[in-house]
DNA sequence: CTGTATCCTGTTAGATACTG
DNA sequence: CAGTATCTAACAGGATACAG
């Protein structure tokens, strides 16, 4: 449990994981759709969640270089769970002290 | 997603609610159940749970006090989420670099 | 028994500038 | 374009002692 925490329990890990979905996405796609995380906090959390097997980081020998960066399998199963969490919170009772 | 995850995004969180699950639970047992929290820091997560409407505390006017923790309709329909988190960590394939 | 109050530390992330 | 390097700030969490 404290591991599966550890996995996405990132400020921007389930950000990039919703935002990577089912589809390839480029370093500067994430950069530009997540725009108020830093590319260094950013290069991070990609190598983080590709050496949990997340997702899968591919890089192109072109010029100008490409990277693509996509969920794998295992990644894709977090989703759903993701998906239900986000329906969980969005029904959630307002805070004690709120205004 | 952000906001979900502060919820039960705490080093404890998680594990705090696993632990109260559908019983009532004393501050003690928590304390003792879980024994490496510190007992600060186990207040702490207890009254930012409380706030968030995840759990309910109840407090009896005894000598010696007794303090309870029970979770709360919405805190319940965290549970199977969890669960689901955890099957899904538990099916993770190794570590890129695990020995 | 159930907390508070301090103090201290490691981790996390943000700003900024530079590189292949 | 896709990162690295360096520095700094903020915060979460732990140790310990004390309180109602």
């Amino acid at each position: 449990m404290t591991r599966a925490m550890g996995v996405v329990g990132g400020k921007w890990k389930p950000i990039l994981i919703f935002t990577i979905g089912a589809k390839r996405v480029r370093f500067g796609q994430l950069a530009h759709t997540v725009n108020l995380i830093s590319r260094k906090v950013l290069t991070e959390q990609l190598k983080e969640l590709e050496e949990d097997g997340i997702v899968i980081r591919e890089a192109f020998a072109e010029l100008p270089p490409r990277v693509e960066y996509r969920l794998s399998a295992h990644g894709l199963g977090l989703l759903p769970i993701l998906e239900q969490l986000c329906q969980w919170n969005s029904a959630r009772p307002p805070a004690v002290g709120a205004p």
